[in-house]
This record gives C-alpha cells, structure tokens and sequence, in this order.
DNA sequence: TTTGATATTGAACGGCTGTTCAGATAGCCT
DNA sequence: AGGCTATCTGAACAGCCGTTCAATATCAAA
C-alpha cells in the first residue's frame, strides 16, 4: 500500500498552510513569492505543489478554514436565554476568537481581492452567515422591545466593524487586560442597542 | 528660462498619482507595477522616475497627501459649542469625507505595511493626531458630564472603527441614502457615549 | 531485500520586476 | 529661426516570478 505512520504529508501540508498565513499577513499576499514559502518550510518550491494545485488556491484554503473555524466555533458557545444575554456573549466571543487569530482575521480582510469570483463569493457568503448569526440575535432584541436600534442590517455592520477594530491596537501585556476590553466594548455595544 | 504654461509635467504629475491610487486600490501596491501605472496614463515606466524617486515613495506621497487632506479638512469644519455638537459634526464628516475617497482610504488602512520604518511612522502619526481630535471631544463631553465612558481612548478607537466600516459596504444608490447613513450612525454613537 | 508508492529536488520555461540612462522629441523663449 | 531644456522613449540590467517535470531519495510493506 502506501506509508502510513510517519508520512511527512500529514507535516508537511500544515506547515505549509502556517508559513503561507504568517508570510501574507505579513507582507502580503502579491508580494510573498512560492519559493519563500518553501523556504520557510524547508523545502523547494516545487514541493509546494504536492500540496496546492496554485498560489491562489493556497490563500483561498487559508480563507476558507478561517471561515469555517470562525462558523464552527460559535456554533459551540451556549446560545444565552436572552437576546440581550446572547449579543453579549457573541461581543466577548468576536472578540476573543479574532485576538486568538489575528493573522486570519488580517488575512481574511486584506486578501479577498486576489481571489478569482468563484472563490470570492464562496468566502462573502461564509461571511454573510456570520453577519446573520448577529443580525438574528439583534432581531430578536427588537422583536422583543429590549433593543432600540433603526437599522438591524447596518446596525449588524457597525458592531463587527467596531468589535474587528480590535485587533488592530490591541496588544498582550499592553494597557488594559482582555478581559477589561471585553468589558469595555460590550458595554458601549449595549448602550448602542439601546439596551 | 523653461517652459510654463502647457507644461506637460503639471499634469502627468497628477495623473500619475491618480492611476497610481486607482491601481493600487483595486489590485494592491505589491501587484501594481510601474509599467501598468505608466500604461494607464499612457508613458513608458521610465517616465514615471521624472515625477518619483521610486515606488514606496509613489505610495507614500498618496497616503501622506490623504492624511493631510484628511486633517485639514476637519480643521475647516466649524467647531460647534458643546461636546455633543462636536461629536456629531465629527461622526457626519468622517463617513461623508470617507466615502469620497474610498480608495486613498483603503489604501491608508490596507498598504502601510509596505513603507519603511520612517515612512510608516510618519504616517502614523498623522493617523493618531486624527484620533487626537475625537479622543478630545469625547475627554470634553466626559469633564461636562454629558458623556458617560469607560474609557475614552478605546472609545475613541471604536468609533472610528465603526464610522470606517460604512465604506466597506456603502454604494451609491442602494438600500440607504447618505444622510439616512449618517444618521443611522449618529444614533448609535450617541447612545454608545452615553448622551 | 526487493518492491513500489510517497515525498522531494533541481533545473528549466517564458515572462515579468524596479530602475537606469543615452538618445530622441517637443515646445517656450529670445 | 534657432537654441535650450523639460519631457519622454526604448532598450538594457540583473534578478525574481509561478509553475512544470524528469530524476531521485526515502521509507513502509511484502
């Protein structure tokens, strides 16, 4: 048959995908070359094609896996009895999964115009389901007359904008701790809602 | 003397600048080549050298020239007499001048990472004496006891993260008109200040 | 030890990169 | 009309790009 036990794929393909992330959120998608890649690896550059058919395919991965870790990974987080209960627990969790992230988080808004339609749409449309996940609970709120908001739809934009906004200042070890942040942003979340 | 009026310089100079941020824009500054901003305004790439001593500084001078406008024209805007009249001036003009030039503000969020150290600080700080003019707004309505927030400088950073993302989706013509937009947003941060 | 698939190398492909510069072109000024 | 200079061309430079592929190394299974 074949090698089992000890296969360097089953090391090799993820440390491709680790190296590529860190090499495009670093500098870009355009400007990290294949053979940097393989470097960083240890490897040729044409290795890298046992484990991606092209360039952009490997990016669309890096895309897609992020979408879907993010998707999955809510899915797991208690759904609270309250929509009051449930906006905040998606608050700390936006939060914490993209400071958890940053490079992905980085990545997944930087990098989609090097994506072909196909695969361009394929991640709008992951992302469009994350943004439902929240519109829901804001829905919910109002239908419930505990939330006091004009617009769900942009109101739903305005709080992943200012939430993703996160990442761009915080730092470990800095001013405030995370569990501070948390506090402060769901604080000036539910004020905005009205609640 | 030299030529004057007519003078070809006085407007390739800016059509330079201008196909270079509509390119970079669109496919990012490490994808642009010289050769394809010279073929958009009809030069070969050697031509481009008249006008920039290389292409960092191409892009430099387009977010350092966004900065200033940035700055200069919020100081136009006439102060209003309290914090909440300020805030609101300040929350309309950043959506309104945002989506003017959505691409020379793309391009500030999206290719710092490609100026060298000295370039990227002083955009920097163009950057955090912006956030300067939010951040004593909201420290006024704070001393005035109209505003009520926990922490002023992460207010600060929130709002404009929030404010910035309108120009991820706003479109001309679509669901919301501008001043509808505004307002929506307007709403959302005074309830987030606590006024 | 042989077999045979897996995993990787290293060279090659045509083409593009930022930048330089000698030479051609064009238009104002005298 | 002639001279001068700002403006631009076109070729060249050394080097890197994504991708392909024959040849080779590695190692589990037989």
């Amino acid at each position: 048959m074949a090698r089992k036990s000890g296969s360097h794929s089953e090391i090799t393909g993820p440390r491709i995908r680790t190296e590529a992330q860190r090499l495009f959120a670093r500098h870009g998608f355009a400007a990290v070359s294949m053979r940097q890649i393989a470097a960083a690896v240890g490897l040729q550059a044409g290795a890298l094609y046992l484990y991606t058919p092209d360039k952009e395919t490997l990016l669309f991965d890096l895309l897609k896996g992020h979408m879907d870790d993010l998707l999955a990974a809510w899915a797991r987080v208690p759904a609270a009895a309250t929509p009051l209960g449930r906006l905040e627990s998606f608050v700390r969790f936006h939060i914490r999964f993209n400071l958890e992230r940053a490079e992905a988080v980085f990545l997944s808004y930087m990098e989609l115009r090097n994506l072909g339609p196909a695969n361009f749409a394929a991640i709008e449309n992951l992302r469009r389901a994350y943004e439902n996940e929240l519109e829901a609970i804001l829905r919910a709120g109002q239908a419930e007359g505990g939330f006091l908001l004009p617009d769900s739809k942009l109101a739903t934009l305005a709080i992943i904008a200012m939430l993703t906004g996160v990442n761009i200042w915080f730092r470990e070890g800095g001013r405030l701790a995370l569990a501070t942040v948390e506090e402060i942003y769901w604080d000036m979340v539910r004020k905005a809602v009205g609640a």
